[in-house]
DNA sequence: ACCTGAACACCGTTCAAGT
DNA sequence: ACCTGAACACCGTTCAAGT
């Protein structure tokens, strides 16, 4: 068992507060993102944290960092399958509508709210979209398509608006929308 | 002149709180939406605001009827127009790119972001979303196309999605994109 | 290397009192 | 009807001291 987590000699690095403080962001927004309730849940003293971090600032900072390197491994994985494109481009869409996108949501749409205010934020975006554009157009040049980056940008768009619409929405509408959509 | 907003002799109404707390909103997000500080822009002190609200939460919940509110208000303003239902789909598009929606960007993510753990947050997004469709799968029935349903969700959902990826796209790959999606 | 405990500042909330 | 001012609680931040 590596790490198994005592619950006497908490001494937690980094990665702990990180992982505690985006259960936090996904449960409550940036509000939960609290140094004192967080080292309550991680059963340190709200001191502890500032060994860890220079401020409350820089445990969000870090927060975008992680987001983005984890959005890219995320993307970089679901397209390498050597499936055909096609097949991918539907799991994509699924992927964003009901698979692990979809669980990330709230933390994905925290971070996009701050972009104007945090340009650490907007990078973190930029380099995400950027990934994931460049993931779907190769996809789409496979299957021979013109305007293959026109086309990445209308389904990475459309991909990524259907996962904000309302939930409970018709799966019969979505199908019939991303048939349209890819072909 | 109604109102002239004296610099003494505050005398506030909820209106001006609500005003006060979406400019903070926009510029800090849901971190920047706090009593003090907002008092203090009013030029009033903190303890007034508990004349007009029961707490901070209850100015959240007036803040997200607000919103729904306006956004309703404005897509119906938006597709009221008797210019053809085709000219007003572009004007959508755009209007969501670089018009007032874009302004307002920072806001809409915002709420979005606390749909998942804030009922109040999730019925606004709910009623926006749902005329929002409802407008746009009218123009596509005065098309006369077929699936107007299907493909207003496809619609919506990029003029949404859109608007929310990296900023300095190419204006003509939008346009790119959004010929492949009206026609 | 990581944590505690005490200190202080800032902001949410209450409420009696003012106009 | 709307605001002030003082009070108290909670959380961010600092830091000397502990292991």
């Amino acid at each position: 068992m590596p790490t198994p987590r005592a619950k006497k000699l908490p001494r937690l690095d980094k990665r702990a507060w990180i992982a505690a403080a985006f259960a936090e962001l996904a449960a409550h927004g940036w509000d939960g993102v609290r140094v004192e309730p967080i080292a309550a849940t991680l059963g340190v003293t709200k001191g502890s944290f500032y060994w860890h971090f220079t401020d409350r600032d820089a445990l969000v900072g870090a927060m975008f960092i992680r987001w983005a390197e984890g959005r890219v491994r995320a993307i970089r994985n679901e397209t390498t399958d050597d499936d055909d494109p096609r097949s991918l481009l539907y799991r994509l869409i699924d992927l964003y509508a009901r698979g692990p996108h979809a669980q990330g949501l709230a933390i994905e749409l925290a971070i996009r709210g701050l972009a104007r205010a945090d340009s650490r934020a907007a990078d973190a975006v930029a380099m995400v979209d950027g990934e994931r554009l460049a993931r779907v157009a190769a996809l789409f040049a496979k299957l021979g398509s013109k305007e293959s980056e026109a086309k990445a940008f209308l389904f990475y768009a459309f991909v990524f608006g259907q996962s904000l619409i309302a939930g409970r929405r018709d799966a019969s509408l979505r199908a019939a929308a991303s048939a349209l959509i890819v072909e």
